[in-house]
DNA sequence: TCTGGGGTCCTAGGACCC
DNA sequence: TCTGGGGTCCTAGGACCC
């Protein structure tokens, strides 16, 4: 019994939804349609593109480069900030609509989605009408284009919407993998990146198809692991299920600053930002954590963490602060730094909360003091209330970035 | 490169235990 | 001390994804 998997992909997912957006708004003008990014505030630090246009990519302009080089290749590009409310927003409604139509949906991105349409009747001859439906009502019903890749399994299925964009649908079933997908080179392979691809050019190994073909004892050898799944993935054997994303493994906040940190007391201050937003939202998840990890990156964009496991769970803000303060103290050499992050993980979830021995009443004060300041945020707004000490720092009181619902990619299938 | 922010997984080395 | 071998845990760093 053969299976028929779909990956939908939103075609420059934040330029497509800021431009529907501003469709719905009433703009005549269409951003799809000029060269035109998302992109940070390059005054903070943040100006890299987060999704460009077609038109901006026939500049070369590609995502994750900095806003100043594709100014530089393309003087009249237009440069819109990101929304990340309004891209939840239109993910949700991207989703909500794929889960009316197929029996299992995996969400892998927030703009990306697996559907097993496999026990749907008359498939293996509906396919493409199936698809196209989808497709056209994606498009007339909340304003912007995907990509739908078909196929057995969801390697294929995600390599497949990769080909030629927009507003297409591609098969690639395992007959068609010598023709549409080995002549491909290496580095368009899921899971080949940068690094990976540097060494197979060594080798010799320059296309998907070279992959395929040498020896996979070869690779394993040179990648470990890794080498055997870029050789399975080369050759189209995957046979992971679409289902539900596991539990999440770790929270984690960072920022980049708008300012060089050079002393403990700003550095300590963006780290209670920090714990402040990871905090609340390891509250949020219902988790607590054990393990603690603070990272930094300097100016010459070297990054460094140190962490620290502890012997029992907490989501207590004044807690985590004082425990990342020590793991700052202890792993920063002294030079100025760009970017402050926490991470929590080994997380268990709150029912398991034990009072300890050690629990004093300050401890639980703390907990009804968090409790307290999170209701607060979540009634009046993120910054209804925060800590004066952030008053004329230029520092947020409360930092990380996107804080989306989605479960993000797990860089596996 | 005027180079974000959210994740997961793998590996390697050292500590520790039996 | 002419010093085994395997398992597990912890930590740091690197690779990958969008």
């Amino acid at each position: 019994m053969c299976k028929m998997i779909f990956h939908i992909d939103v075609n420059s997912a934040f330029l497509s939804w800021e431009a529907a957006s501003r469709i719905q708004h009433g703009e005549k003008r269409d951003i799809r349609e000029i060269p035109c990014v998302v992109g940070g505030d390059s005054t903070s630090r943040r100006g890299i593109v987060l999704a460009k246009s077609i038109p901006a990519k026939a500049y070369n302009i590609s995502t994750g480069e900095s806003l100043f080089a594709a100014k530089r290749k393309c003087p009249v590009l237009e440069i819109v900030p990101p929304d990340y409310d309004l891209y939840t927003r239109s993910s949700k409604a991207l989703f909500d609509m794929i889960k009316t139509l197929a029996p299992s949906v995996q969400v892998y991105s927030i703009d990306e989605c697996f559907a097993d349409l496999s026990t749907l009747p008359g498939i293996e001859e509906n396919f493409m009408d199936i698809a196209k439906n989808l497709k056209d009502r994606i498009k007339n019903e909340l304003g912007f284009t995907v990509n739908i890749g078909i196929s057995e399994n969801k390697l294929l299925a995600k390599m497949a919407s990769d080909f030629k964009k927009p507003d297409r649908i591609h098969t690639l079933f395992p007959y068609e993998i010598e023709k549409k997908m080995w002549p491909l080179k290496a580095g368009e392979l899921f899971m080949a990146g940068r690094s990976t691809t540097r060494k197979l050019e060594r080798m010799g190994i320059m296309t998907i198809g070279d992959i395929a073909r040498t020896d996979k004892e070869i690779l394993k050898g040179y990648f470990k692991k890794h080498g055997e799944t870029i050789w399975r993935y080369a050759n189209g054997l995957e046979d992971s299920v679409v289902e539900r994303p596991a539990e999440m493994k770790g929270i984690g906040n960072s920022t980049t600053l708008p300012f060089d940190v050079t002393d403990h007391e700003t550095a300590h201050k963006v780290l209670l930002s920090l714990c402040e937003m990871t905090c609340m939202r390891m509250r949020q998840a219902k988790k607590m954590g054990r393990v603690f990890s603070v990272s930094m990156k300097n100016n010459d964009f070297i990054s460094y963490s140190h962490q620290k496991k502890i012997f029992h769970p907490t989501d207590s803000t004044s807690e985590i602060y004082s425990i990342a303060k020590e793991l700052f103290n202890h792993a920063w050499k002294g030079e100025p730094l760009r970017l402050l992050g926490l991470r929590i993980t080994d997380l268990c979830p709150r029912e398991n909360l034990q009072l300890s021995f050690f629990d004093s009443d300050s401890s639980e004060k703390e907990r009804r003091l968090d409790e307290t300041v999170d209701q607060i945020r979540e009634k009046y707004g993120l910054y209804s209330i925060t800590r004066s000490a952030f008053l004329e720092s230029g520092l947020k009181p409360i930092a990380g970035g996107v804080h989306s619902d989605y479960k993000m990619v797990s860089g596996h299938l």
